[in-house]
DNA sequence: TAGATTGTTAATCGATTAACAATC
DNA sequence: TAGATTGTTAATCGATTAACAATC
């Protein structure tokens, strides 16, 4: 049941998040349907971009009513891997690696942390929620049985290369960087960086400009 | 001491704190110059990219040389914020906001965490790092007093557009925002959404992908 | 000097916006 | 029916890439 039609532009995938928060409120406070208007309004887009936007997707509006709001959850929760479960695991139990793999948000929308792994031998046996810290040495193994399908790496810069090397020698084909250092990777292996650092670097450039 | 000639586009602003990230490799390597081709190899840009960009910055290359790494280093650090400091507090004391008001990252790049704030009344006086947890109630006190110039948005869904409202009100200008839900601000504040579910999101859009 | 690399102009590519006929 | 809103085509805008003269 795959729900695209042909591949979906990046700048578009990187919006869809952001439709399905939208639309997952109005669905709190019981709205059944939603414009493409209304979507730009709430989103800072034109409603151009918006019916630009979903016709990318397996989808299809009503003249005069818009889009359903349940059906637009449903097709973008499917493709932004909400609807199977996706199983993750977690590099570095320092305190963010180990605030993320606690996190509900993950679960919440269909990534199940399958373990945190650490070199630190002072770290293991560590709780963290309901999982206990292994060793990086067991990362093959944990690969292989638990089938992870994602890394999400959350070790010191100088160690985060030798991290994704290990991932994806182990078969981990997507990887989330939060270590501030660029990560090479092979072409096939997809990498996706979040950083609170730069995101605080954008503000100040914001900030330093006149407007 | 203003550094940009006019308005950088966003998508350069945005490979920015990459550019910086790699040449302050190259300077730990003893590297002294850098060429567009280097850079577009590290970066995986084009070297057109490259020389597009930077001459959007204060800065000039040599022929045959290429790019002063220690000028870049500069001039980088200054558009992004770090060589002035930067007074940030955090909302939210859970373990997100805790793991994120601790980490050296920050302090390394010039923003300082000045203080971290929370509703909840059991967390009061809660160490994290040298700070202690104090009450939302504090914030406009907190915020005139400490000069701060950005707030740290780490509370669950449901608080965060109050979080932002009062952090507006305050006088904050720059918010980043961990929580994942859509934040409405009037267009003179800037925002940026840093999260983890969102990247992970993106992973599993890849991974659903043939390619 | 010859060769490498910048800085910049022009060409291409792709994303956003506008416009409007189709339709509910 | 009249009016609102989609879906899509065409126009615009802006970002990326190519090309090349200037220069070290």
């Amino acid at each position: 049941m795959s729900v695209s039609k042909k591949l979906i532009p990046v700048p578009v995938v990187k919006r869809l998040p952001r439709y399905l928060l939208f639309v997952r409120e109005l669905q709190d406070l019981g709205h059944e349907w939603v414009s493409s208007m209304a979507l730009a309004e709430g989103l800072a887009l034109t409603s151009s971009t918006v019916r630009q936007d979903l016709s990318h997707l397996n989808m299809s509006g009503v003249s005069k009513r818009g889009y359903l709001i349940e059906h637009m959850v449903t097709v973008l929760t499917d493709i932004l891997g909400g609807t199977r479960r996706h199983r993750v695991i977690v590099i570095g139990a320092g305190l963010l690696g180990s605030a993320i793999a606690q996190h509900g948000n993950l679960e919440r929308n269909g990534f199940d942390v399958q373990a945190v792994l650490d070199v630190n031998p002072d770290l293991m046996g560590t709780e963290i929620g309901e999982l206990r810290v292994i060793s990086m040495r067991n990362l093959n193994k944990v690969v292989e049985k638990k089938k992870i399908e994602m890394g999400i790496i959350a070790v010191p810069a100088d160690q985060a290369q030798a991290v994704a090397d290990a991932l994806i020698a182990a078969g981990v084909k997507a990887l989330l960087n939060l270590a501030l250092v660029h990560i090479k990777v092979p072409k096939e292996v997809n990498i996706t960086d979040v950083r609170v650092v730069v995101g605080l670097q954008e503000l100040a450039y914001g900030l330093s400009q006149p407007g």
